[in-house]
Formats: C-alpha cells, structure tokens, sequence
DNA sequence: GCGTGTGAAAACCTTCACAGCT
DNA sequence: AGCTGTGAAGGTTTTCACACGC
C-alpha cells in the first residue's frame, strides 16, 4: 500500500505518513509502498501494546458502560480489567463480561493486575476523588471524560475528553471554514 | 483574574491565555486582569453559542444515551433535538427529555429545527450510512466517535473522537513522558 | 518508472520579556 | 506596583521536492 493510499484511507497527507513512519525506520519499499500489517505491529508493539495493557474505568454509568460495551479495544491493545462505582444498584453486576465493583477494591486491583490506565467517567463532582484514588493506587495514566480540571501529583499524564467542547470545536470550525 | 490565575485553573500558560485572548481585543484591565464572566459571554457569542445549536444524535446505544444524559450542554451551548436509531424497541422512547426517534425522520427534523451539527454514535458498520443521512440532510459538521474514516463532501467538517485512540495516545507518553 | 526517505523551506504555535496602561 | 498586550525569538510540525533504490 502507497503512502498516498495510507493517507487517503486515513484522511492525512501522504507525505505526513512517510515522514512519521520514517521515524519508526525504513518501513517501505521503493517503488512499490508498504506493508500494512507489518506497520501495525511494529505501531503496536513501539507503543508496549503487543500484549493487552490492563485498564480500569471509574465510573459505571452510561458511559463507563458504554465503554466497557465497545468492542474492539481487545485489537487496540487493551483489556478492561473491572468498573468502579459506589451504587449499591450497579456493584456485584457485569458489563461484557466486566465485573463492576466497588471503589473501595479498586487499590487491590490496580496492585495485583498491574494497572497503568485509569478512566473517569464519574460526574463531575466524584472525578477529583476518582483521580486521588486512581493515583494514590499508583496508576500514572489518566483519560478523564469528567467536564473538570484535575489536580495531580508531577509525573501523572492526564488526557482530557470534554464532549461539550468536541462539538465547541466543531461550532469554532463552522464559521472560519465549513 | 490574572492570566496566571486563570492558567493554574485551566492548566495552560499565562502567555497563552493572554496571547488568545488578545485575538478577541483589549479585554483585560492592565494591573487588575480579566472579568470571567465576560470573557464567557463574548467567547460563546464568538463561536455562534449565545443562543443553543441545535444537535442531533445518530445511534441511542450506550453512547447516545451516555450523550443525551449528561447534563451541561445546555449552559454550553448547545441542544440536543432528538436522538435517532433503527431499533424497535428504542423508537418512541426518551432519554433525559429527548425523544428517540426512526432515522426516517432525521431529514425532516433538521430542515426544521435548521440543525447544524450531527452526532455519529452507531457501531463502525451504520457509520457511513449515518454520515451520508446526516450530509444530505444538510448538516455540514460532524462529530464522529465511531472507529471508521467517514467519506464526505467538500465544505462538511469531520471530527473524530476515538476512544482507543485516546488510550493509545496515553499509552504513547507513558513511555515517553511519565 | 514509481514511490520511498529525507534534507531544506515554509508554516505554524509557544514562550519570552518588557513597554505601557491602570 | 501589578498585570496586560504584543513584537520578537525560539521551537515544533507540516509541506515541498527530489535523489535514490527497487
């Protein structure tokens, strides 16, 4: 596959996709392209995700459900290992097959699987809460969907997805562009 | 509020927030700082947010609903008019207010609530469907969270949030940063 | 001949640092 | 005295364009 089909396929430029895999080594062939699947594995295992990277998710309403339900994540490269909540109602259930406990275990879990990733999708009054324990368990990686800043420790990466503000992007664009 | 102040807050620089908002005018008071307030109401008025935008959702799954329920849109500018499926047993329902309705109706409805911004939450197969419903109606921005590259016209902005790709870009700077 | 790999150029974005206003 | 507003500097990312290998 040309890097011009890459970047058709991917919505980016095709000289994009030849600078950033060249960073990665000489991944094609002159004259001829790319090997897709190699590149797949090669990304996957440059990123530590050759074997599942266990996650947790803080959260069990509609959308720690949603996640848990969303397929695909196994191919991604990671495995959810259980959702945290603290209503009586949800804890001692599963959602595709993940178990939904309470917070209070969520310390013991993060030890014993070796959790890196945690994500928040508590409302926005618990996530502060859900990103002290999250830490204090050791996990240094946060995707926080909770419309909130959060203050960590240094050394705590915290990604953030504020629904709201994709679509103010998207009202931003309208204007200028679209 | 200083630009320090409302850096700490946002967790940007100071010589970022004033560099920003300098695009929009003189809008701080030298020695003093900034009016929040104001600075909200000319920001959304900016973007077309003074009064709501009207926001349709494709697919009442767990993420539509996960949508439709989370509070807040409404303060930031935006109003969800209906959700939109193919499921029997969700159609004639209603999500936090919002009524979820056949896709047959989906064309209709934007003509007449002039909705601007679409909302694809299908699984990956219905999203190009989803897409093209929404382009031939009318709808010239899209938010996508379906793992697919979504095949529009010129002049229809495309956004697209991926939930394993925000994961995958953690998992990036573990390995860098933190 | 075709498509990669890559220096060099261009575009873009962030940070610096300080003059100037309140 | 304190904090904004902003040119200029510095840094990063993207695009260009073409030599080189298949």
């Amino acid at each position: 596959m040309s890097s011009e089909e890459i970047a058709a396929a991917t919505g980016v430029t095709a000289a994009q996709v030849r600078k950033d895999l060249s960073f990665l080594g000489s991944l094609g062939t002159r004259g001829v392209g790319y090997q897709v699947e190699g590149l797949r594995d090669l990304i996957m295992r440059q990123l530590g995700l050759a074997e599942s990277l266990p996650v947790v998710i803080v959260g069990a309403g509609n959308l720690g459900t949603a996640l848990a339900n969303y397929r695909g994540f196994g191919q991604r490269g990671f495995r959810f290992v259980a959702l945290y909540d603290v209503s009586p109602s949800r804890i001692g259930t599963s959602i595709n097959g993940i178990p939904v406990r309470h917070v209070d275990r969520l310390p013991a879990d993060v030890q014993a699987e070796e959790v890196a990733i945690g994500v928040i999708t508590t409302p926005a009054e618990a996530a502060q809460q859900a990103a002290d324990l999250l830490t204090s368990a050791g996990v240094r990686s946060i995707l926080n969907f909770a419309p909130v800043t959060l203050k960590v420790s240094r050394g705590v990466t915290v990604r953030y997805v504020d629904l709201a503000v994709e679509l103010q992007i998207l009202a931003y664009y309208r204007l200028r562009v679209g």
